[in-house]
DNA sequence: GAGTGGTCTAGACCACTGA
DNA sequence: CAGTGGTCTAGACCACTCA
């Protein structure tokens, strides 16, 4: 025992076989990724969902239930199922990970934002599944608080999936709202990889802090509802006032 | 919309009242925490805590599906469920967040530890809740892959949780293990505090980098099944070939 | 008060494990 | 084969929301 294994990573569904609610839930996953209910919007009670799909109450409840602990649906008793939507809570709490050291959780405020529109690199490419030419949007910004540079944000869209992506002016602060109001796409999971880099010339400019003082790179690749991926983002941050904040559980 | 406010954390377990599978589920809790089954051990089967406790059996699977879907317990088809433990799988996936470029998983080697006995100082003091004049083991470890230093761990423990902790040698290359094993006490869950911070002198030499070069420090509080904390930690990683990785779903 | 999700029950059957 | 957890069903009642 305690001798080094390399291991794959763990996360199987499970059963060989494959059970009715699981199919019901792969059904409704369909129907909620083609914009039959959109984000915010209500689905069927479960009484009704049961009716049309032709099983039990409790069928239906068991594919909502695990709907609902992968955050792709809200259930509120007395009200109805609803497809989650990035409202502030969520974009807070689930997708950023930044923390005050005081351990207040505050949504920075955009304070400077470009795009443009370019060629994507091989590694783009390879990571949005882009054919050789294929071109991306860059968006920089400045997320501040309390008035300070709090993270220097580059954010690499496919161009194809975000037509027209200059025409919403200016930029929300909450980027992930506008994939889906604009274009339909929900990010619902995303995995982020966290370094500790010497800060670069032109970021230790705008965060203001000196080239090559230590900050926490954090590359996210964002994934939409059906896997697809939608966004690749790096944020450098200066982790003096502020901290990356991990929950294992 | 989208201008910035401070909220508190929500991950309340919701209800105004108190469901029966809930109460179920603080008794068993309490069971498992009073090392009535010990960890790797199993519980009775629904049937029987059904008849045990007279509530019917599905009430006592939803409790214990909620404690699985905590990682408390661990229910295997055809077997039974039994009491979660630190095995290699669990400390690696769970708890150990750091991995290869390759993006292969590892459990590094131990390749140097010391242990020490020393007053706690008032931040100590204050996160595992000890009197002025308390002492507390201080672990200090080298953790290593493939012949390279990866991280300084830097461990604290109240000794008057861990009496003659260095009986225990050579130190193994779990620690969570040990906890569990030697003193009853499980780690269930850990927040971690991470910051990209310049490498101290000693630290520097341990890891074969030059002072001042950025790491990730890794601040972590672990805490036991009934929510007292066990361990502090403190990490100290060079991410030049490996990474941090959060997984945000 | 009608409609929603949340709880609790009881029972049948299936899939998996190990003796 | 007996015993375990996993699925599926049906029905009763509770708690909550909103018109």
């Amino acid at each position: 025992m305690d001798t080094p294994i390399d291991t794959l990573s763990t996360s199987a569904p499970k059963p060989g076989y494959d059970p009715l609610y699981r199919q019901v839930k792969r059904r409704l996953i369909e129907r909620i990724a083609a914009g039959e209910w959109p984000p915010g919007g209500g689905l069927p009670s479960e009484t009704h969902l049961a009716a049309e799909l032709g099983v039990s109450q409790g069928t239906v409840r068991k594919a909502l239930d695990e709907l609902a602990s992968e955050n792709l649906v809200v259930r509120r008793q007395g009200r109805g199922t609803f497809v989650s939507e990035h409202d502030q809570q969520r974009t807070l709490f689930q997708f950023f990970k930044i923390t005050s050291d005081s351990g207040k959780r505050q949504f920075p405020e955009t304070t400077f934002a470009t795009r443009a529109i370019r060629k994507a690199n091989s590694k783009e490419r390879k990571a949005l599944s882009l054919e050789k030419g294929a071109s991306v949007w860059q968006v920089l910004r400045h997320r501040s608080l309390e008035g300070r540079v709090l993270v220097v944000e580059r954010i690499v869209l496919a161009a194809e999936m975000f037509p027209d992506f200059d025409r919403h002016e200016p930029l929300p602060n909450n980027v992930y709202r506008l994939y889906e109001r604009g274009y339909g796409l929900t990010v619902t999971r995303a995995v982020e990889e966290l370094r500790a880099v010497a800060c670069r010339k032109d970021d230790a400019a705008a965060l203001g802090c000196r080239e090559g003082d230590p900050v926490l790179r954090v590359d996210r690749i964002g994934y939409g509802i059906t896997g697809k991926t939608i966004e690749l983002r790096e944020s450098i941050c200066l982790t003096d006032k502020v901290h990356y904040l991990s929950d294992l559980h």
